[in-house]
DNA sequence: CTGAAAGCGCTTACAG
DNA sequence: CTGAAAGCGCTTACAG
């Protein structure tokens, strides 16, 4: 096996050769250059960019343990909550020097252990978002790198949480301010800490309004598992849902119209996220989610993190609010029923 | 400094006094077991577990010249088409073992270099998708390591190609049949070879059955310059658009129903890629890209280029077919005229 | 089939 | 301020 392009690549060696120093001097010049005469490090960075020599971070990782990479898990790229959280935290890594590998564990909690085996040896730390795995091995993979959760909330374990409570409150208090009486809460999974937090905000404030509250789980959070909920929806008399994402909101847009229901004339819907909520149609009222934020300061959590002793235990709560858009409206009088009730909508 | 977790991570040395042999027969009965008996594998394999011995890929990297890492450059996560991409590509990696780097350049061909220079030597090879930088310079590159592009047709670079011509030709002739008479492109960014592509396409089926075809050049291919490009399209007359993605598409819809017109009554609307097609409200008529499998396929083709010698020289097609949903229908008589056009749509 | 040893390209105490 | 040398944890000709 012959060594991939190895040939060119000149190594520390040659322009140590080349620019009459020590190998150690030429390493100095590029990570401890205050160690040097300044004319040194002119000269030797000289040769070094005559040469096109770039610092190998293979053998420098081996040599120190520091890779300079970090990884970022999530459950699926496609869902635009986590496209745009990896946007925010890949700008801020690599704003730091920092390079960036991602894992994709299709939503499951094998795929996520595994990613976060293999990685483990090259990568400085972890951001783990909205992690479908135990507690316990959680902790067990943090105990062996420096890691951060997104949308987890474990005790004396970095984290960066999205407290959507008050925009969800703010949501049920908007819709009880509109006249409906009765409302729906669509979510999933139904073990994630995100979804969890939002069913007990909208059940809280809906019991603070005097408006009842019927929970649906959808068995994704996707377009298709939003459309095949409005069943159930309409089957319990709500003239408003509140929804886990934003995706799944657009996905009850469809199912209400597939049955010609329009929104938020025949039924309000709040989502959240605030990602694809200015493109959908119409656009949707949405809590805000500040994904690439909560990307961006996951990363300087971890990164910060490294630079000191210790274990990491910082968290950092971001809160999500209200944005009110064209989905949500006086209730209708009386409310709507389905026009389809044993149809299944798949 | 000290070295991160390193205290706890047995090495092969550790493992090779435990077991009784060499750090040489700890190694190969990790890479190369066929060269030992089953029973020193087996003893070997045994105790690296019981140790929790995992080799680490850092030095075996610095060792072999090869990492186990490929990296994977495009524009913009957000955008549904590399985010589909992006999923395909790192399952297929993940699939063979490998782990992926994530490279957003932000659309801009300065971060592309410099995140291509950057990750070189963490990778065996990279994967380029829909590249905005110049011919040159991706060549450059491709000399330096292994590289598949995707959607970008380089002679002698090894390629992916997403061949719309088919779904765009079929779609222009769908319009023509429902008597549009007058229609725009609209494409973003102007030098994208996607971009020019099914611009090419439609202009050239617009010729063959008579009907005029506007050329508009959006800023960027996103929802806000979707939107932003009505007022063009309905100053020129045009009855229906096709765009150059589903977003812009989607942004166009927004744009339509500002002035209160309706998809297709008044305007009707083609889109490409046919990720988002289905989620948006009316679907989209569409011209499939198969993101997913062009990120598969190009992982293929850098990963087998990597098992052979020699330059990397294969490029592989995927047609992209029409996919006929909600947004097209007959042309309105008389053709509407934009309600406000004197207004700016921003 | 197995081992001893050199080497991958850096970094970093330790001397001077 | 600079250098000689050991070491990071593997792999792989080369011997036997």
């Amino acid at each position: 096996m012959t060594k991939p392009q190895k040939a060119g690549r000149p190594t520390i060696r040659i322009v140590a050769k080349e620019a009459g120093v020590s190998q150690a001097t030429v390493s100095r010049a590029f990570s401890q250059p205050d160690m040097l005469t300044p004319a040194t490090v002119a000269k030797v960075l000289a040769t070094a960019k005559r040469l096109g020599y770039v610092p190998n971070q293979i053998a420098r990782a081996l040599s120190t343990g520091r890779s300079g990479n970090i990884a970022l898990i999530l459950p699926d790229v496609t869902n635009p909550f986590f496209a745009a959280l990896m946007r925010g935290a890949q700008a801020a890594a690599h704003k730091r020097g920092y390079a960036t590998f991602l894992g994709d564990t299709d939503e499951t909690a094998a795929q996520e252990d595994l990613l976060l085996t293999k990685l483990a040896v090259q990568v400085d730390g972890f951001l783990l978002a909205s992690p479908r795995q135990s507690e316990e091995n959680i902790r067990k993979h943090a105990a062996r790198r420096p890691l951060v959760v997104i949308n987890r909330d474990l005790a004396d374990i970095g984290r960066v949480l999205v407290d959507t409570t008050g925009g969800f409150r703010d949501a049920v208090r908007l819709l009880a301010e509109l006249g409906h009486r009765r409302i729906a809460y669509v979510g999933a999974p139904r073990g994630s800490w995100s979804n969890q937090q939002r069913a007990a905000a909208v059940e809280a404030a809906g019991a603070e309004h005097g408006i009842s509250v019927h929970q649906i789980d959808a068995v994704r959070p996707s377009h298709e598992a939003g459309q095949a909920c409005v069943g159930e929806a309409l089957a319990t008399g709500a003239t408003a849902a509140l929804t886990v994402d934003d995706v799944v909101a657009q996905g009850m847009i469809a199912g209400l119209s597939d049955r010609g229901l329009s929104v938020p004339g025949d039924f309000s819907l709040v989502g959240c996220d605030n990602v694809i909520a200015s493109t959908t149609y119409p656009q949707l009222t949405s809590v805000d989610a500040h994904c690439a934020e909560a990307g961006a300061r996951a990363v300087d959590l971890l990164l910060d993190s490294l630079l000191e002793e210790g274990p990491l235990d910082n968290s950092l709560v971001i809160p999500g609010e209200l944005i009110v858009r064209g989905t949500t409206g006086p209730a209708p009088n009386p409310p709507i029923s389905d026009p389809r009730p044993t149809t299944d909508t798949r």
